[in-house]
DNA sequence: TTGATATACTTGCATACGCAAATACCTAGG
DNA sequence: CCTAGGTATTTGCGTATGCAAGTATATCAA
């Protein structure tokens, strides 16, 4: 029965990683809260809208995190209850939101920045040498950019 | 602003793949579900039972699908109603319970075992070639066996 | 035997999520 | 101008989760 279960070439080195995700996940998330005080679904709302240069619209946002406009609707709330970001209408369109840093939001990332990227960097990077790296970096591309329009 | 959280060597590879790694997993779910009406965290518990020979007890179970005790209580709730699984209680230990397949259950694994891995294969494996797979193995390996005590 | 402490599992609670329906606004065609 | 249909966002609802507390059982030592 068990045999049924195993994949051939390649999938089990990918089904471990998929499983222990979640694992990773909480480790990665559990070190930035304890650091910074912020969830990792919250930073990755403060990062987008830097990265986007400054403001975002809710659809947009939701799109880069990956979850729903409903999701991101109520995690805009949390970040405005805490003054890490601030909503304003749309200029052109009455129906628009567009969520920007406050100087508080501002600080917060700068500050947890690092604190996710070492985070990341030790969970994920360390192990490698640099020519797993390289190949890697090649290869999860190929796998993520075939998801985008996912 | 936007470059305070772009990492450096390695991290930006990984940092997508965690990003999409959400939208990945509701893709593989959904074709899962799609196919077999089985939803991916039900799949795990039925094949961690089956690799682990037809039976198990409930905290090797949530250890094993990386989620909590309560987590799992719940989920076997649920396998039991729809008949999957088997809940029996442990011979030697009048506190323990094991779980095992009924032959719905093992039916069930047997026909959705082979769809998820062509999901997972389909997302993961077939966008690369050979020697990337071949580096990816050993690769992935150490950042799983890396987290296996977290 | 009996109490102290640990283990296996479940339940109460608070929280986050996605989907579908609702709301508010925009845009075209007539 | 007015209506039909589309888009941006929010709300209602059901569901899954983890943590902390609770219950039942085991273990061990005095």
């Amino acid at each position: 029965m068990a045999d049924v279960v195993r994949g051939g070439r390649g999938l089990a080195a990918w089904q471990a990683l998929l499983r222990s995700h979640a694992t990773l996940m909480r480790q990665l998330e559990r070190g930035l809260e304890k650091e910074t005080g912020l969830a990792l679904a919250d930073f990755d709302v403060l990062a987008q809208v830097a990265l986007a240069g400054g403001e975002l619209r809710m659809t947009e946002l939701a799109d880069r995190a990956l979850i729903s406009r409903s999701g991101m609707t109520r995690r805009v709330a949390r970040l405005v209850d805490v003054g890490l970001v601030r909503r304003a209408s749309a200029d052109a369109d009455a129906r628009g939101v567009v969520v920007a840093l406050t100087d508080a939001g501002v600080a917060r990332l700068t500050e947890a920045a690092p604190v996710h990227a070492r985070g990341i960097f030790d969970l994920f990077v360390a192990p490698l040498d640099d020519q797993e790296l390289a190949v890697l970096e090649s290869a999860l591309e190929k796998v993520t950019l075939n998801c985008t329009f996912g």
